[in-house]
RNA sequence: GGGCGAUUAGCUCAAUUGGCUAGAGCACUUGCCUUACAAGCAAGGGGUCAUAGGUUCGAGUCCUAUAUCGCCCA
């Protein structure tokens, strides 16, 4: 068996074999149960266009970790998993195809380009899919979901009538955000706003009744002047409160413009006048409400100038600003033309200028939604991870505006509303009505827009389990356990979700949201496309193996921190699993015996290091779990991390090594075997939500080697695969503090002697002497590890004792109340040995003055804690004590 | 302009309710190819906890300012 593992871990031929086997086996798959609890988490489902990128990677890893875990807990654990159709970037992808072949979608038309995009998606689409699978997601892949599936687009449908049968749902001519690329509304929300280092022109506006008189105004948008149906000043501005009501000249176009007055305007901005213009601003659109303004449209939905631009008709709107300034310029209109800097809206998906625009879109009526969440937020059905996130949610929904969620584009699900030809009703039904509600006509004409996807994303949690359709799925896993995203979608996504879970089951959707960071790269910014910058995840599985990676960026991974990342940091995942891998390497090829005989295993069988092993070890199992259950995924990891690593590796294996080598007694052996096998698969069990990959297979091979050697497991290995092997559980039958106590002192004389033997240049095959001498009242029992201490600090000869004298030409060190003495004849400079001392010497006066420093104010002895008081006062015992014997070894030393 | 986060070893980050001499990983120094592992072992060095005040017996931790960087919103 040993044979077959090389010294070197390789994950190439391990990880498709197991994940191939769990997915046959059924292990990820779940169905409803009433016997057993749910734990269930929704997928944020990936763009069905996207490639894995780091971020998806931290994001799958941590659902990975909890699924896993709850897996093995016991749970009928659920993760939900499929693609969202992303409407606008799915048709821009499709559409960029059919360019290369000289084909526009409106030559096609759209039956036919819909079935490009179909064809699309079955070709492409399953690229994330298959990424997540080589990380190791255990997602129900039977049950995956795409939100253009049938089943969720009837959840879509239902949802749109019946929002709009409460009257949640209406159309109307609104002002909303504009992309002339993609050539459709979009919500605020995907709107991205950035600073851009522009102009402010002060332009003049003559008065109709005295020209050469004139009102300046400032515009960072000259274009959109030809729009000006008004000037607006703040009632309250003295400067211009005489003017309220004059009618000036629109420069150019020579339009009339009453200057009226509104609250809204800012005196301080720019000249306290402002142009307006209600077709191109939002803020101009309310004012314009306000004062029955009726708003002039200069631009075509492609960003091009209209008829209302006059001689800028068809110019493309940012030439259209140089040239409309130029000829301002030429007439004398400019005043002024001074730098500001300025937000401006992108489209999130295409990133062109976003142009405020009037027009006909549908709108989900937020209030009433967001009231709802907000209540459920409050009453702590939903509770975030980090805490701090609630408040930008909560803020989010406070201050929502109503939500956009028509599209001008053909990709999605199109908007169930019919108008009647004849009378001009609008007709909103779950299928194609035959014939007008109101009139009875035949001629019905459906609406040309689809649904915002973030629509059909907001219903992901119940859409995926059947709704509208009663199914078990949805009884039993909705709500769902925990949700588990990043930042940036906290309004797009989560807020949506609660909002239409409330309102559709009348539920929130999940009670956990973890909120992680956001992967960065080594400088700090955040890896994209553009710069370049990024990281692929895949690359780096194939390099570095995908346990390897998952463990690097969990450990990475505090809570909510943004995490910066390079290459080099998954050498650390890698370096881990190697040692793991070769910790087993070791413990199956010692667990081989030609005649294995079966022993039941007594609790007095055990050694020293066998108690300490699993004390330390029921330690972890509480402390790794704990913070599973916090969410605190870098503790938890890191827990097992160091305790497979500092202690069963540094210390146990090597200690066990006697008992393996040169066994005093058969009976022994196999009770250091077991300990080895036991501890061994409790620290899979523990690694495996982190690294299932290399746990799977090392778990394997246990299992066969222990039952060829017949060791008797004190916990079982019962599952056909540790995927769903029991979570180790603690056991206060482990629990021994006198254990862990003595073994922390047994380290520290080992450092100390080997210590000595480094500074000293003493080579580690050269036995030494040595002498441990304890203080009279020191109650240590070091006698019982006599075969310890000679092994793990090298040591031939030992003698300990009470007071035992130093001798001669010996180094020394000082551990508390014991001091260790290896005789140095010939070897030990005396000169070398005086210099250590002295530093020692020093270290621990300073050490003594903080300590006395403290005991010596009287507020510090009357007003702290008396444990904290007796723990300051032993220690200046113990340093008084370790100063004394330094001193007398100076002395010795001459 | 409003809100949030960060600032700790050369680098990346930890540090429970304020309480032993502030810890890891990487990098560094020294010695080791010791039959599980050189992707390793052993022993080390390295820190005015951004700055200035304050609260407290006691502050990396709490409070108030300031500075720098980042994110979100308007």
């Amino acid at each position: 068996m040993e044979t077959k593992l090389p010294t070197q871990y390789n994950p190439k031929e391990t990880e498709d074999k197991w994940y191939r086997l769990w997915e046959e086996k059924g292990f990820f798959h779940s169905v409803p149960d009433p016997s057993k609890q749910p734990y269930t988490i929704v997928i944020p489902p990936p763009n069905v266009t996207g490639a894995l990128h780091m971020g998806h990677a931290l994001n799958n890893i941590i659902q990975d970790i909890l699924i896993r875990w709850r897996r093995m807990q016991g749970y009928n654990a659920l993760w939900m998993p499929g693609t969202d159709h992303a409407g606008i970037a799915t048709q821009n992808v499709v559409e960029r195809e059919l360019a290369t072949k000289h084909v526009k979608r409106e030559h096609m038309g759209r039956e036919r380009f819909i079935e490009e995009v179909w064809k699309w998606k079955n070709q492409y689409g399953s690229t994330i899919i298959t990424q997540l699978k080589k990380l190791g997601s255990s997602c129900d892949w039977v049950r995956e979901r795409f939100t253009m599936d049938e089943g969720l687009s009837v959840a879509v449908k239902e949802t749109f009538v019946r929002l709009f049968e409460r009257g949640l749902i209406y159309k109307g001519k609104y002002i909303i955000n504009w992309c002339p690329r993609c050539c459709t509304a979009l919500a605020d929300d995907e709107v991205e706003h950035e600073e851009h280092e522009g102009h402010l022109w002060h332009i003049k506006y003559p008065f109709k009744d005295a020209p050469h008189l004139f009102v300046v105004v400032a515009t960072t948008r000259p274009e959109t002047m030809l729009g000006d149906v008004a000037v607006a000043v703040n009632p309250k501005d003295e400067r211009y409160q005489d003017m309220i009501g004059e009618i000036l000249t629109l420069p150019i176009v020579g339009r009339e413009l009453p200057i009226i007055a509104d609250d809204f305007v800012d005196p301080s901005f720019g000249t306290g006048a402002v142009k307006v213009t209600p077709a191109h601003d939002p803020n101009d659109f309310e004012i314009g409400k306000r004062h029955n303004l009726t708003p002039i449209s200069v631009m075509l939905d492609n960003g091009t100038m209209n008829a209302q631009a006059g001689d800028y008709e068809g110019m493309d709107r940012f030439e259209c600003r140089e040239a409309l300034v130029e000829e301002l310029k030429l007439k004398k209109y400019i005043e002024l033309v001074t730098p500001h800097k300025y937000s401006i809206g992108h489209c999130y998906r295409c990133h062109t200028v976003i142009e405020p625009y009037i027009s006909n879109q549908w709108f989900v009526k937020m209030r009433p939604l967001a009231d709802a969440a907000i209540q459920a937020t409050h009453k702590k059905s939903i509770t975030f991870f980090p805490e701090r996130w609630e408040k930008v949610y909560l803020s989010w929904l406070e201050n929502v505006r109503d939500w956009c969620i028509s599209r001008q584009i053909w990709w999605g699900h199109r908007i169930p509303a019919w108008y009647c030809q004849e009378c001009g009703a609008i007709n909103v039904a779950r299928d194609v009505p035959k014939k007008c509600s109101k009139c009875n006509s035949k001629t019905l004409k459906q609406d040309e827009d689809v649904l915002d996807t973030w629509f059909s994303s907001a219903l992901w949690p119940f859409s995926t389990m059947g709704w509208p359709k009663e199914t078990p799925e949805l009884k039993y896993y909705y709500p769902t356990s925990t949700l588990v995203t990043d930042r940036g979608i906290i309004y797009f996504w989560v807020a949506r979700m609660v909002m239409m879970g409330l309102e559709m089951m009348q539920e929130v959707p999940f009670s956990n949201v973890y909120i992680h960071g956001t992967i960065l790269d080594e400088q700090g910014r955040k890896m994209s496309k553009s710069l370049g910058n990024g990281i692929d995840p895949l690359l780096m599985i194939d390099q570095y193996g995908a346990d390897a990676v998952r463990f690097s960026i969990i450990v990475l991974t505090t809570e909510g921190q943004d995490i910066k990342l390079s290459e080099s940091k998954f050498e650390m995942g890698r370096n881990f699993t190697n040692k793991l891998w070769n910790a087993a390497r070791f413990i199956m090829m010692n667990l081989e015996e030609e005649h294995p005989k079966e022993i039941k295993l007594g609790t007095t069988d055990y050694q020293f290091e066998d108690r300490w092993i699993l004390s330390r070890l029921n330690a972890t199992i509480e402390s790794c779990t704990a913070y599973l259950e916090q969410f605190k995924f870098n503790e938890a990891a890191m827990r097992v991390y160091d305790f497979t690593w500092h202690s069963f590796c540094d210390w146990y294996l090597e200690i066990v090594k006697m008992r393996l080598y040169e066994p005093v007694s058969p009976r022994d052996k196999k009770v250091a075997q077991t300990v080895l096998a036991d501890a061994f698969n409790q620290i899979l069990h523990l690694l495996h939500p982190f690294v299932p990959f290399i746990t799977e297979e090392l778990w394997q091979n246990l299992k066969n080697v222990v039952s060829e050697n017949k060791i008797t497991m004190q916990d079982g290995m019962r599952c056909e695969s540790l995927i769903c092997d029991p979570w180790p559980k603690t056991n206060k039958i482990y629990e021994n503090h006198a254990a862990e106590k003595t073994m922390v002192i047994l380290q520290d004389v080992i450092r100390a002697i080997r210590n000595i033997r480094s500074k000293m240049n003493i080579k580690e095959k050269q036995k030494l002497n040595a002498i441990i001498s304890i203080s009279e009242d020191g109650e240590y029992d070091l006698k019982n590890h006599s075969c310890l201490l000679k092994r793990m600090a090298n040591v031939e000869h030992l003698e300990i004792g009470k007071s035992l004298a130093k001798p001669a030409n010996s180094a020394c060190e000082v551990i508390g109340q014991i001091q260790a003495f290896v005789p140095l004849a010939g070897i030990i400079d005396p000169i070398a040995e005086k210099e250590r001392q002295s530093k020692n010497l020093k270290q621990l006066e300073d050490h003594l003055k903080v300590v006395q420093s403290k005991l010596q104010n009287d507020n510090f002895v009357a007003r702290a804690p008396a444990h904290v008081v007796a723990m300051e006062q032993n220690r200046e015992k113990e340093l008084l004590e370790q100063i004394e014997k330094i001193k007398f070894i100076l002395n010795d030393l001459g």
